[in-house]
RNA sequence: GGCUCGGUAGCUCAGCUGGUUAGAGCGUGGGAUUCAUAACCCCAAGGUCGGGAGUUCAAGUCUCCCCCGAGCCA
C-alpha cells in the first residue's frame, strides 16, 4: 500500500509573468515534492495558473488581446519556466479550462444543495488588485488601497454569498490544531482572524464577462478565489480521463500539504476548508505559509526597479546555486533577504569547496593509490568513526523535512560534509601513504570518505538534485531520478553504510561547480 | 487604534520549560598543510543579548513601561 503525497504549490496569477516569489515557493514545493518520492511516496505536486479575473481582463484590454489570449500566452511563461529549471511537477492546471469549469459547477451545485448560499447585496468599496472589498479606508478621503496605493471603486451589487459563518465553530477547532497551520507563528495570526468572527463573503460578480459563469444566476460570474482554490481539485484527476469530483476525489484528495506565500494564508487557513466543509468534502492536512523574499534589505518592486527576472539570474548563475541559496539561507517559513555578496559566499563556500572540493580530493586520491576505483574497507577492527555522525545526519534530515524545514536538511548536509572534511585532514591520509607498510589503513580512511561522502550525494538529491547526481556519478554510482517515485525501502537502503562497493571504477575528477566569479548585478 | 511576530557578534540568524566563562555560518585576522576547485583543517578578535524598571539566590530567557522594524485586523 503506497502512501499518496499530494502537494501544491499556489495556482499563479497570471496578470504578469513569475517573479522570485513564485520561483521561491515552486522550488521549495520540489524539493519536499522529491524528497517524499525518494521515500517511496506516490506523489503529486500541482501547479498552475490562476487566470480569471476583473485584473487580467482589464490587463488584457490594455494589451489589446482576447482575455483568453492573454492568458494562453502568460501561462505559457510559468509553465515554459519551470520547464527550465527542471521542476518536477505532476500537474500545470489552469483555471480557464472546460475541465475546470465543469468542476466548479459541480462543487457549487453541492455547496448549494447543502444550503451554504445564499443572495445579498454588496456594498463597498473594491480594490481590483486584490480583487477584495475593502473597508475602513475611507477616513481622509483618500479612496486607495493601502496594499496597493491605487483608487478604489464603489460597488453596489447583487451577489451570492458563501455562508462562512455557518463554519465558525469548525474551523476554529481546525486552526487551532497546532499540525494545521505552519509555522507556528503564523497560526496565530489566523487564529485571532476567527476569533472575530467569520462573515460571510461575496463569491460572485456581476458584470464581468471574464470568469465562470454561476448556473441559474444569469450575469454572474464566480469571483476568482472561490473558483481558483478549486483548481487543486480540478488537477488531480488524469489530464484525459473523466473530470469530475469523484475522480478528483480518488486521485489523490485530500492535498497533505498546501505551500503558500504568507499574503494568502487566509483564504488557504479559513475560507477554502470552510468552502470543502460546505461541500463535504475532506480538508487538506496542512497548509504553510512562508515568508517573503527582500533584496539586499529591500522589498523588491517595480517602483523601486529592484525586482529580480527569474529568467535572467537563472540564465547568468544557474539553477542549482540559486536554489541552494534560497533553500538553505532562508529559514523557510521566515521572510528572507537576498544578498549577492552572501549568494557568491554561500555557493563557494558549500558548493564548491567544502562539498565539491571534498569529492574532488577525495576521488582523486583513491584514483592515485587504489587504480582509479573504490578502495577496500580495510581491516574491520571497529566501526568506521563517520557512521554514527551519518546515522544522525540521516536521522536529522528526515525529521527537517517533516516539518518543511529545508534550511535545516541543508544545514544538516553541509555539517557532515564539515565533519568529513575534518576527519581527511586528522587522518591525513597522503602522509600515510607514503609508509607503503601503512597502505591497508590509508584504504580504510579512504573507502569511509568516500561512503561518507556518497551519503552526501543521496542527502543533497532534494534540495539541489542535479549537483547531487553529477556527485554521485563522480563516485560511479548511478545517478536518482528524483521525478518518478523510488520503491518504498530504497531510501533505507541509500542510507545505510557500506552501500558503495569496493573495487567500484571511479571517473576521472572533474570540479562539479566552478566557483563563481560575479561582475555586475544579479 | 487593537492584535501578532521580530529587535542577540560587521552580516544572517540559533539560544526549549530562567542556572557554569552567550553560540553557529558568512565576513575579518593569524597559523598549519599540499590529496584537492588559491580549495580543506585549526586558532583568534568581535556582543553592557533595543532601552528602562521589577520579580528572583540567579534573566538574553519571566512581568510591566517605552523605542524601532515587519505584518494581520479595524
Amino acid at each position: 500500500m503506497v502512501n499518496r503525497f499530494t502537494l501544491t504549490t499556489p495556482l499563479y496569477y497570471v496578470n504578469d509573468k513569475p517573479h522570485i516569489g513564485s520561483v521561491y515557493t515552486t522550488l521549495a514545493a520540489d524539493a519536499i515534492a522529491r524528497w517524499q518520492r525518494l521515500q517511496g511516496d506516490q506523489v503529486c505536486l500541482i501547479t498552475g495558473c490562476d487566470e480569471h479575473g476583473l485584473k487580467i481582463q482589464r490587463s488584457a484590454e490594455a494589451a489589446g488581446v482576447q482575455p483568453k489570449d492573454y492568458v494562453d500566452r502568460m501561462a505559457s511563461h510559468f509553465a515554459r519556466l519551470w520547464q527550465n529549471i527542471g521542476i518536477s511537477h505532476d500537474r500545470f492546471v489552469r483555471t480557464s479550462t472546460p475541465q475546470h469549469h465543469k468542476l466548479v459547477h459541480e462543487f457549487y451545485g453541492r455547496v448549494h444543495g447543502n444550503g451554504h448560499i445564499r443572495l445579498g447585496q454588496q456594498r463597498g468599496w473594491y480594490c481590483v488588485a486584490c480583487e477584495e472589498f475593502k473597508d475602513g479606508v475611507a477616513e481622509d478621503g483618500e479612496l486607495r488601497c493601502p496594499i496597493h496605493e491605487r483608487p478604489l471603486e464603489w460597488r453596489d451589487e447583487e451577489n451570492l454569498f458563501f455562508c462562512l459563518s455557518h463554519f465558525q465553530e469548525p474551523i476554529a477547532q481546525l486552526v487551532q490544531q497546532e499540525s494545521f497551520i505552519g509555522p507556528a507563528s503564523r497560526r496565530r495570526e489566523v487564529q485571532r482572524f476567527v476569533e472575530a468572527g467569520l462573515r460571510d463573503f461575496s463569491i460572485s460578480r456581476v458584470g464581468l464577462p471574464w470568469g465562470i459563469p454561476v448556473p441559474q444566476q444569469p450575469g454572474h460570474t464566480f469571483y476568482v478565489w472561490f473558483d481558483a482554490l478549486l483548481g487543486y481539485v480540478t488537477a488531480l484527476p488524469e489530464p484525459d480521463g473523466p473530470h469530475d469530483l469523484a475522480t478528483a476525489l480518488a486521485g489523490g484528495w485530500p492535498a497533505q500539504l498546501h505551500l503558500i506565500g504568507k499574503d494568502i494564508l487566509r483564504f488557504h487557513g479559513v475560507y477554502w476548508p470552510a468552502m470543502l466543509m460546505a461541500a463535504g468534502l475532506p480538508l487538506p492536512k496542512r497548509v504553510f505559509g512562508h515568508g517573503f523574499l527582500t533584496r539586499e534589505g529591500r522589498k523588491m518592486g517595480k517602483t523601486l526597479g529592484n525586482t529580480l527576472d527569474p529568467e535572467a539570474v537563472f540564465a547568468k548563475v544557474g539553477v542549482e546555486p540559486m536554489r541552494w541559496y534560497l533553500l538553505r539561507d532562508i529559514q523557510f517559513g521566515e521572510d528572507g533577504d537576498i544578498q549577492q555578496q552572501r549568494f557568491v559566499d554561500l555557493v563557494n563556500n558549500d558548493l564548491a569547496n567544502t562539498m565539491g572540493n571534498l569529492v574532488n580530493r577525495t576521488v582523486s586520491m583513491a584514483r592515485r593509490w587504489f587504480a582509479n576505483a573504490v578502495p577496500p574497507q580495510g581491516k574491520e577492527e571497529a566501526p568506521h568513526p563517520l557512521i554514527p555522525m551519518a546515522k544522525e545526519t540521516t536521522n536529522q534530515i528526515r525529521q527537517c523535512f517533516a516539518q518543511q524545514n529545508l534550511q535545516g536538511a541543508a544545514t544538516a548536509t553541509l555539517a557532515f560534509a564539515g565533519a568529513i572534511n575534518g576527519y581527511l585532514n586528522d587522518q591525513a591520509p597522503w602522509s600515510l601513504i607514503k609508509d607503503p607498510d601503512r597502505k591497508e589503513e590509508v584504504a580504510g580512511v579512504l573507502y569511509g570518505v568516500l561512503e561518507a561522502t556518497r551519503l552526501v550525494g543521496v542527502y543533497l538529491q532534494p534540495l539541489v538534485p542535479e549537483f547531487s547526481n553529477r556527485l554521485l556519478a563522480q563516485l560511479g554510482c548511478a545517478t536518482l531520478d528524483s521525478h518518478q517515485s523510488l520503491s518504498p525501502g530504497t531510501w533505507q537502503q541509500l542510507t545505510t553504510w557500506g552501500n558503495l562497493p569496493h573495487g567500484q571504477p571511479l571517473p576521472a575528477a572533474s570540479p562539479l561547480l566552478a566557483r563563481l566569479e560575479l561582475d555586475g548585478d544579479l
